[in-house]
DNA sequence: TTATTTTGTATTATAATATATCATATTAGT
DNA sequence: ACTAATATGATATATTATAATACAAAATAA
C-alpha cells in the first residue's frame, strides 16, 4: 500500500495546524520516551516547521539568534541531532538541510519529494518503493539499512503556475 | 527489467580493467561529443578512479598537489562538474563525494548502493524502482526531475565477513 | 596568419556546512 | 543535598563549496 505524496502541502493549507500538531506530538512522545523536550529543543522544532520548505543548519542559527542571543553552531546541531533521533525531522541529504515530519510515532526512514520552485517538501512512505530497493538490493546481497531517497521536481501548484 | 547491484565490485575484482575502460570511453564519448578531456581532467577522473569508493573534492585535490602542484579548490571542482555533466562521475548526494561512472554512453541518473563497511558503491538502474517513484509521484501531481537515490548498507563480502 | 571567440585554467578571497574539545550548568533520582 | 546523568555554552577548527577576477590556450574564421 502507498500513500503519495498527496499530501503535499497546499499553498493554502492552515500551518497552523501543522506547527500545532508537530509540537503536541512531540511533547507527547518524549513523554512517552522519557526524554527531555527542554525550550531550546522545543525551541529549534518550531523553528524548522516555520514551513515546510527544509531549512539549514545555519539559518535555524540565525533565527534562535534573532533576538541578540549567542548561540553557536555545536548548539544547533546538537539539538537537531536530538530531533533527528527521535524522527521529529528529517534531514535531507541532498540539501543539508531539515524539514519536520509530521509522522514522528514510529520511527522511519521517508521518501522526499522537493519541490524546485516552491521549495517545499512532502514526505511519502510507498511500500512500493522500498520494495523495489529491497528487492534490487536483496538480489545482489546487498543489505539495506539507511534508504535515502530524495526526489526533486515540480508539485502540482507549482507545475500548474508555469 | 532490472540490473540489480549484481555488479557491486568483489574485492578481487581486476581494478585495472575498470579504470581502463572509464578512461577508453571517456575518451571516446569526448570526441564524439566534441569536447576536451584535458589532461587535467583525465587526471581527475583517474583519481576518481582509483576506487569504488565515492572521494570527497578535497582528497581529490590533495591527489592532485601530490607532487607539489598547487591547484586550488574552484579547479577541482569546475572539473568535477565537468566529468559529471559528461555523465563520466556521479555525485553522491549524501557523502559529498565522487564516484566514477562505469556506463557514461547514455547519461542517467543512476541508484547507489554503499557499503557502510568496505565504502564501496555500486550503481544500479531499477527500472522498478524508477517506476515506483513515477507512480508515487503522479498520484500526487509530482513532476520527477532529478530523483537521488541513494542506499546505505552492506556488500556480500562485508556482510559475509561478520 | 593574425584577429576573434570560446574554452579552459590560475589566484585570491570568502562563504557555507560541520565537528572536536573542554568547561559549565541543569536535572533526576537517591 | 549529593551525585550521576544529561544538557548547554564557548572556543577553535575542520570540511565542503563558491564568487570574482585575471590569464592562457585552443579553435575558428576572416
Amino acid at each position: 500500500m502507498t500513500l503519495a505524496g498527496n499530501n503535499f502541502p497546499s499553498r493554502y493549507h492552515d500551518h497552523a495546524v501543522c506547527i500545532e500538531s508537530a509540537l503536541v506530538q512531540a511533547e507527547s512522545l518524549c513523554r512517552e520516551r522519557g526524554a527531555r523536550l527542554t525550550p531550546l529543543r522545543r525551541r529549534v522544532l518550531e523553528i524548522v516547521w516555520e514551513s515546510h520548505a527544509p531549512i539549514g543548519a545555519y539559518d535555524v542559527l540565525q533565527r534562535m539568534n534573532a533576538g541578540g542571543e549567542r548561540n553557536a553552531p555545536p548548539t544547533v546541531y546538537r539539538t537537531l541531532d536530538f530531533l533527528m533521533e527521535h524522527g521529529f525531522i528529517h534531514r535531507i541529504e541532498s540539501m543539508n538541510a531539515f524539514v519536520g515530519c509530521a509522522t514522528p510515532a514510529n520511527t522511519h526512514k521517508g521518501q522526499f519529494f522537493i519541490c524546485r520552485a516552491c521549495g517545499n517538501v512532502a514526505e511519502t512512505h510507498s511500500e512500493d518503493i522500498s520494495e523495489a530497493i529491497e528487492e534490487s538490493a536483496a538480489r545482489a546481497g546487498f543489505l539495506v539499512e539507511t534508504p535515502v531517497v530524495e526526489v526533486g521536481g515540480r508539485c502540482l501548484e507549482c507545475h500548474d503556475d508555469e
